[in-house]
DNA sequence: GTCTATAGCAGGATAGAC
DNA sequence: GTCTATCCTGCTATAGAC
């Protein structure tokens, strides 16, 4: 019993802190005995538990990051739950607050986009897992809900930008904090993440909202 | 003479291919072995030549990032030269018309983007750089075009918001083209680069296009 | 499952010849 | 300015005791 207990816990620190300091400093940056002094353990138990340090990354995906992507479906998928019909607006919204404000604590949040961005702009086989387990699935019943909103002429491709151009949002505003601070000059408080969930409704619904006909 | 000329010969092929190598890997990932091979040159020339690994890491944004950057900014304007007044129609279009195809070589392009990237998600100190010298004043210039078309209410903040909103866009379909192709189906050709610059220039000033009405 | 000890190698950096 | 030779540190990974 505390056999299988310290297996687990042990297994369980590794996984939590290498995936913080891969999201922080990146894989090549992080060393197989920062991470053992992180968890606690000995340097040993990566390769004990995981084979190596490569295997271990692949496993925070698998073990930590997807299931978190899916709670944040979840959350998007709660918020719409009050509409009866869930209109680009409340999908935007819903989309925005899942990822801004939603379930996860700040350091979670920062852990989750961190290594998104870093899996997107330099893919490893890591991003296969992402795109086909969490992206693609999620992308599609977020067509789904959009489609009926849309003119008639738009096909998926339009329907697919216009995702991906929300979503290119979404991330920017986690990942580029440090620019986004430096550029605004305010810090990610609770009243600056809603404020940047109004934003990307806004934004997403009108544009610059600069009242252009449309077409 | 000749001296001087391997000297500048020796120094600028280190830069070429260190920028293409942290672009393409990070600078982690690349050794400095690694580099004085791709440069066909010895392993202490880096040292001669910069001091030390980090140091030509900031040297290929001072000499190499930022000039670039600058003719990134160069082309944007020119694009506008042709317009008596810039629409915010023309600002998008010629915005992501810069960034997505505009002078740059593919490669080239490549290479500004992922290390751009790199370093909004995980400032060091070329980020400082990259702020100061580039991205305020550009914002700046572009806040200060698009301002007359604003509705009166909407302050500095607001045009900020819009402005990084555009930007998450252009900067996200050049650093995401992985993902970006395996969700679409689309090869980055000619003929979809501008199909982006389309969608880009459309979102940005209608959104999702659902003609809601605007407030 | 967890530890110590260590093999074996690659990394950044430098001294000094040319 | 460029080279070779080398130092020394830190890395991943493993063998083997407990």
């Amino acid at each position: 019993m505390s056999k299988a207990d310290n297996h687990d816990l042990t297994k369980d620190r590794l996984l939590d802190e290498a995936e913080a300091l891969f999201a922080r400093k990146g894989y090549d940056a992080v060393s197989v005995r920062e991470i053992t002094n992180a968890a606690c353990c000995n340097l040993a138990a990566v390769n004990y538990h995981f084979g190596n340090k490569k295997n271990l990354y692949l496993e925070v995906f698998r073990a930590r990051w997807i299931p978190r992507a899916r709670r944040l479906q979840e959350s998007f998928k709660k918020s719409l739950d009050g509409e009866e019909v869930a209109s680009p607006r409340a999908v935007a919204r819903a989309l925005a607050e899942a990822f801004l404000v939603g379930p996860l604590s700040d350091e979670e949040r920062f852990r989750h986009h961190q290594l998104m961005v870093r899996e997107l702009s330099q893919s490893t086989e890591a991003l296969e897992l992402v795109v086909d387990e969490v992206m693609r699935p999620f992308f599609k019943k977020l067509a789904g809900m959009l489609r009926p909103s849309m003119p008639e002429e738009s096909g998926t491709e339009h329907l697919m930008l216009n995702i991906l151009s929300m979503f290119a949002m979404v991330l920017h505003f986690n990942f580029a904090r440090a620019a986004v601070t430096r550029v605004t000059g305010r810090e990610y408080t609770e009243a600056f993440k809603n404020r940047l969930v109004e934003h990307i409704t806004e934004f997403s619904l009108t544009g610059l909202g600069v009242g252009e006909d449309l077409h």
